[in-house]
RNA sequence: GGGGGGAUACCCAAGUGGCCAACGGGGCCUGGCUGUAAACCAGGUGGCUCAGCCUUCGCAGGUUCAAAUCCUGCUCCCCCCA
């Protein structure tokens, strides 16, 4: 491809390129650039959201250009003592590394493995030392920090900052220097971080990382970014159904967002989608999407699931055959708070309860009205319990 | 080092001796409506052998017929001044 080609590609979906020519005469050495991601060691799952990053880097390797992936196994080992919470453990090597297996098995669903170097940030932090980390830190300044804005509302509203916070983006950014870093993607959240990558890069001697923005993803609720912790994340090993089925309770006005950043569709072929009947739309985003991480025929498959279950209201096509727990029978008769918490339905016999009260448990279609009914009402029926959980008995 | 404030269920937050399994909001769950959603409406949201019982309000003791609420000690957190 050639320059402009590359360029164009590039930047594509990016909120932000800090600063566009820097890249353009990077690009223009012809030399493979080297694009750095941190990686956070403490998640577990990789999301849409996180994929969006990821993606890019795809893109990256696939010009030609080396991907660098740092874990940040020494800050994980550190662990966070701030925050209103209980101090939240330390790390171990041990978990560390259980999570980046964890975490790496998912990237190769997305980045490739050609053209990849993975490195531990532990290598150079390690051996900073004190004298070290004094050193980094004398090139920025409070008032700088403070620029930061989470840190400015913090500071405003009179809530803890953490000296480790302060020294978080001083760390990230000397992995730059470490890596010699030509390009560091990040979410539009890590504009700070990345800039302080540039900044270190520069006072020691090197030219300064071009720095990628790429646009945050909401989450399902449509509000919040999609984060592990406030659980409204799609994760990309997701079951194909239910990858579906949360994309599908994306709100409409997302849709043309995810479109962009969650599937590899052309802007021709988002157009087209677009201009359908919303709930069409969304089918296609989702089926996209599912595609992407599952192939072509789950993609299809989840989208007449879909359809079946929740838009036509009839029953799944595949129901698992459950036997009746010999606890959850009494007397010849079914309880079946019992039941329920025995095959995972409700967390515990009193969230079951409150589920036949409501009327959300229901045998082959009939709402179950009472905590213990007889065997015979029971063998052979499908038990539904709210819109997504079937069986059936024996 | 000094002063002040705080710790309540998933989160925020009310409650200062009995009417407290604990107001309210968010989130989440169920039902309704729908396009699957959003919005909206209704209900629910500690556990259990469930019209009753058991365990919760930072931790450990104590006072009382009775404590989230009072007393003592402890732990942790935050802010301000130096």
């Amino acid at each position: 491809m050639d320059l402009s080609g590359q360029l164009e590609a590039l930047t594509a979906n990016a909120a932000e390129v800090i600063p566009v020519p820097e890249l353009e005469s990077k690009l223009r050495t012809g030399r493979p650039l080297r694009v750095k991601l941190g990686l956070d060691p403490t998640a577990k799952d990789v999301t849409l959201g996180w994929a969006v990053v990821l993606r890019k880097l795809r893109q990256f390797q696939d010009l030609g250009h080396t991907a660098v992936l740092i874990l940040g196994d020494f800050t994980a080992q550190i662990g966070d003592p701030s925050g209103k919470d209980e101090t939240r453990p330390m790390l171990t090597k041990d978990e560390v590394d259980a999570h980046a297996r964890q975490v790496l098995e998912q990237f190769d669903l997305i980045v490739s493995s050609d053209r990849l170097e993975i490195r531990r940030n532990s290598e150079w932090l390690e051996s900073l030392g004190a004298a070290g980390l004094l050193e980094v830190s004398t090139h920025h300044t409070v008032a700088r920090m403070l620029e930061r804005n989470d840190f400015a509302e913090r500071f405003a509203e009179g809530s803890a900052i953490s000296v480790r916070e302060f020294l978080y983006p001083l760390l990230q950014g000397y992995d730059s220097v470490a890596v010699e870093a030509d390009v560091e993607l990040g979410g539009t959240d890590q504009h700070f971080n990345l800039l302080v990558g540039r900044h270190l890069q520069r006072v020691y001697g090197q030219e300064p990382q071009v720095v990628m923005e790429m646009p945050l993803l909401e989450g399902t609720d449509g509000v919040q970014k999609m984060s592990q912790s406030l659980g409204n994340y799609i994760a990309i090993t997701e079951p194909a159904e239910d990858m579906f089925g949360k994309l599908m309770r994306v709100p409409d006005r997302l849709m043309e967002k995810y479109f962009r950043l969650a599937t590899d569709l052309s802007d021709e072929a988002i157009a087209d989608a677009l201009a359908q009947p919303p709930q069409e739309a969304k089918r296609r985003l989702a089926e996209s999407v599912v595609r992407l991480y599952h192939g072509e025929r789950a993609g299809l498959d989840s989208r007449a699931h879909f359809d079946r279950v929740f838009k036509d209201h009839e029953l799944p096509e595949q129901i698992d055959d459950v036997t009746i727990p010999a606890h959850a029978v009494k007397d010849g008769r079914i309880d079946v708070p019992s039941l329920l918490k025995a095959l995972g339905f409700a967390s515990s016999s009193s969230d079951a309860r409150r589920l036949i009260d409501q009327g959300g448990v229901r045998l082959d279609g009939a709402p179950v009205e009472a905590n213990v009914i007889g065997a015979d009402e029971v063998r052979g029926k499908i038990l539904r319990v709210g819109k997504r959980h079937f069986a059936r008995l024996l």
